[in-house]
DNA sequence: GCGACAG
DNA sequence: ATCTTGTCGC
């Protein structure tokens, strides 16, 4: 027996300005190659209750910690597929917002335009910072492709006749993971780019420390909760 | 109508 | 995402 999923429902009014937004942003979407791997940071989230805990972690193209950033804050909206953004995104943005300089790309833990609007969290992040985004997720949110099965294989992840990401082995023993691009690269460089930053983990180097931050963050905050008690 | 469904 | 024990493998 499983427990039911969360189901998408908004109100008809509240959806369609949703949808609007999605529209927008994926009309903006720029898959040219202009970004840099000088600075590359990995942006990810943690949560107690409705506070939302980002973090952001910038690499050289050798791994080493350049910088690192946070933000919390509350939120209102339910995590919903197909809408993360509203959730998630404007935790993220404040916490790219509070790096000392601007990194040359950004690694985000979610969709990129492999969405069904190609509005997906790492191509909002995109746009609304005008920043190259690449999109790495864990599961599959919409598109079909055949499962890659050697190490370090890769296989187009195609979504209503289009290339929309690739589903990558990335380390054995582990399901592979998607790379789409998010904003302003090509889903072939997005996936050379992801594998450039491959260590040993199922996650490239950028996700990996966010999501480490992120949860320690968390860590922090349960313990000032307890604290104040 | 019945599933599937980023984090 | 988060809640959670033991367990399998390098």
């Amino acid at each position: 027996m499983g427990t039911p999923k969360s189901v998408p429902s908004f109100d008809p009014a509240l959806e369609g300005r949703l949808l609007a937004v999605q529209r927008k942003i994926a009309s903006r979407v720029m898959l040219e190659d202009r970004f840099s791997l000088a600075s590359v940071a990995g942006v990810d989230q943690s949560f107690v209750d409705d506070v939302v805990i980002s973090a952001a972690v910038v690499l050289d193209p050798e791994c080493s910690v350049l910088a690192e950033a946070s933000s919390r804050q509350r939120t209102s909206f339910p995590y919903c597929p197909g809408y993360l953004f509203f959730r998630e995104g404007p935790a993220a943005i404040k916490a790219v917002r509070a790096l000392p300089f601007r990194p040359g790309l950004l690694f985000i833990d979610g969709c990129g335009i492999n969405h069904p609007r190609r509005a997906g969290l790492a191509s909002y992040i995109g746009v609304i910072l005008d920043l190259p985004t690449i999109g790495v997720s864990k599961s599959v949110l919409c598109g079909s492709f055949d499962l890659p099965q050697a190490v370090g294989e890769a296989a187009p992840l195609r979504h209503e006749d289009s290339l929309v990401g690739y589903i990558l082995k990335s380390q054995k023993g582990c399901r592979p993971i998607v790379v789409a691009p998010g904003h302003r690269i090509s889903a072939d460089s997005a996936l050379e780019v992801v594998r450039c930053f491959l260590k040993d983990h199922k996650l490239p180097e950028p996700c990996r420390l966010a999501h480490e931050h992120a949860r320690r963050l968390r860590v922090d905050l349960l313990r000032a909760g307890e604290a104040a008690l």
